[in-house]
DNA sequence: TAAAGTATTAAAATAAAGTAACAAATATAA
DNA sequence: TTATATTTGTTACTTTATTTTAATACTTTA
């Protein structure tokens, strides 16, 4: 899941950055409304999490103009101002909820789930299963074959990746992109070099490999028959 | 979950009562003080939603004699006026939140949910083991191995918290919330020199390490195998 | 077999976590 | 109250783990 944080308070930004990617969402963030939209245009997100006030174009008209484009992606409004008027200001902006600093982030993390929920009428799973591999994210632990394999966390991520698109190829961009949260190529082999890592990992001390190379495509997981 | 709306207007109330059906909750609805008083001390709701202006017996009235009965469920007020001063009012004579009309839906189903979920803490458990630890909330007591541990408050809460979440990894910033209640990262090592003193009383003195590092993500209590 | 794509390894760079010592804040006792 | 002890937080530093780069080797395919 992809959430965009549009704030310019860098405290606040990396805090929220901080919580919402250790709740495992893949957050871009943006420091002004300019950027922000850029970003909504740009990219998918499932939520963002956009700052009532900020430099240039400040958050509704930011919001108001990424709607207008036809994104409907679902807003959280994050204001120091609290009274009525403004919270209805947001809401006919575009905006889908509303919350006034200062937060606790559970209740920020709370909000952002139910909006994506309701957008998408699902919860992000916690176990991941494929084959005779299974992942827990709350605990993050990993096992194949009920043996339990440690991984950094970059292999982690990588393997959470595979496991939510399971049997389907997983392109270089698209683990650029959900692992490492570049939208650049590198012009290096960090890909390659952390897979033949998790390779070791996973696939070398067992007899089958789960974890197949699709030529001039990316990778893919497969359970072999 | 059961909840109870007391709601004088049936246009509101209908609307939040579908609402909080949709949302998957069992709710009742009561169109006066008198009766929101009646169905409040005859049956248990988990939360309450209650209009601040009612006919006869108004909103605060109402949910000062449901304390007085000594019924805690949380109250969630709902009022057209917004300022300060009526806040603290409500929140004075019992509530726990307050929403101001107009409202989104989704901005009550988040506070409902958090309502509840705080609730629910305060009926949580006070006797908490893990493995060989230990930890009795009300006498305020840690042992491991029958072997009495002595911690301060700090590390108290600090290790609570990792026993209400057993086996799963705690992150930084949950920590920061939950223990410090900091909802902004302090820019220092507090929470390290912490986990360091913790370890000292309650891993150093034991042959097996119960609280692990996970790198990159937190810590995590672990029964080793 | 040459070119493109992919894999492996080791070392360098970076980041994260742990610890000790001290300072500040808070609580307790005289 | 003041003095004293306890607890908590900060800083500076050490240690350890992880990630990336870069050099090289291996595979596949046309």
């Amino acid at each position: 899941m992809r959430v965009l944080v549009i704030e310019d308070d860098i405290e606040t930004a990396n805090f929220i950055v901080k919580g919402l990617r250790e709740a495992g969402y893949v957050v871009d963030h943006a420091e002004d409304g300019e950027k922000g939209i850029e970003y909504a245009l740009v990219s998918n997100y499932d939520a963002m999490v956009v700052d009532r006030m900020l430099p240039k174009i400040n958050g509704l008209m930011a919001v108001q103009t990424i709607r207008e484009n036809e994104i409907n992606t679902p807003v959280l409004f994050l204001s120091a101002l609290g009274d009525v008027e403004d919270r209805v200001e947001g809401l006919k902006s575009g905006g889908d909820d509303y919350l006034v600093k200062p937060f606790a982030l559970v209740e920020l993390l709370a909000r952002i789930e139910a909006l994506i929920r309701r957008e998408t009428k699902s919860t992000e799973q916690t176990y991941l299963k494929y084959g005779d591999l299974e992942m827990d994210i709350l605990a993050r632990t990993v096992k194949r074959q009920g043996k339990r394999i440690y991984l950094h966390p970059r292999e982690f991520k990588l393997l959470e990746c595979f496991l939510r698109n399971p049997g389907q190829v997983v392109t270089r961009t698209m683990l650029l992109e959900n692992v490492w949260e570049y939208h650049f190529d590198p012009q290096t082999n960090v890909i390659d070099v952390h897979i033949s890592r998790l390779r070791n990992k996973i696939d070398r001390p067992f007899d089958k490999q789960i974890l197949k190379t699709v030529r001039g495509a990316g990778y893919r997981l497969e359970a072999s028959s």
